[in-house]
DNA sequence: CGCCACTACTCGGTGATACTTTGTAGTGGT
DNA sequence: ACCACTACAAAGTATCACCGAGTAGTGGCG
């Protein structure tokens, strides 16, 4: 599949955090989560970038945790306010998904 | 719906090329056929600067023509490699929204 | 011990996209 | 004359995913 950046913006987002709201994990993790999931070309960076802007935004809470394979991991949970922003994400996924997939059926 | 640009990003000129291959039309009406379709918060100045870069991307054909009620138009129309762009379109959108949806089942 | 692979995070800068704002212009109603 | 509706253009902004380079810890191999 060529590239899928476009398509993924404002849509990666949401997908760390349901990950996160999966179980608590880790940016290396979660990037090989989403490979494996079929987004096969994220790298690292950018979802650091992703995890650095939700603990900005005061989406998650981070606790270091020492790892016996290599540097100390941060490990990232959902709070409150990350667990709302998760279900407005999938409210809009939901609206345009539908309205979108509804234009492709020829609709109207 | 709040606000739905991010998420739009890389969707939303395949939508237009999707509704300009259901037939030949324009700026103005494509941007009132999104608003029916339920992306309410798209305006005219966005659909005009996704038109003219597939224009500059030689994606479609112009042809303006005088109009009874206003301004003459422009009125496109897909050419070929606007129709491959769109059949594009439509691969990537199905290959992201099936695994965005299996992610929501929670899925892997 | 020195080198490399794998793990793990950070940060500055880039490119693409949708959006905002402002401007221009034609038609018809009051 | 003024306004509403139609119709297009263009300059500038914000956000996002991505890229590249750098820093660091652990363990395996010769």
């Amino acid at each position: 599949m060529d590239d899928l950046t476009e398509m993924l913006k404002g849509t990666l987002e949401g997908c760390v955090l349901e990950i996160i709201d999966g179980e608590e994990t880790y940016g290396y993790a979660i990037t090989r989560r989403l490979n494996e999931l079929g987004f096969a070309d994220v790298v690292e960076g950018t979802v650091y970038t992703i995890l650095l802007r939700l603990e900005r935004n005061g989406l998650v809470q981070v606790t270091k945790r020492a790892s016996g394979v290599g540097p100390p991991r941060k490990f990232y949970a959902l709070n409150d306010a990350g667990r709302e922003q998760l279900a407005r994400f999938w409210a809009k996924w939901q609206y345009v998904s539908s309205r979108i997939d509804k234009l492709k059926e020829g609709g109207g």
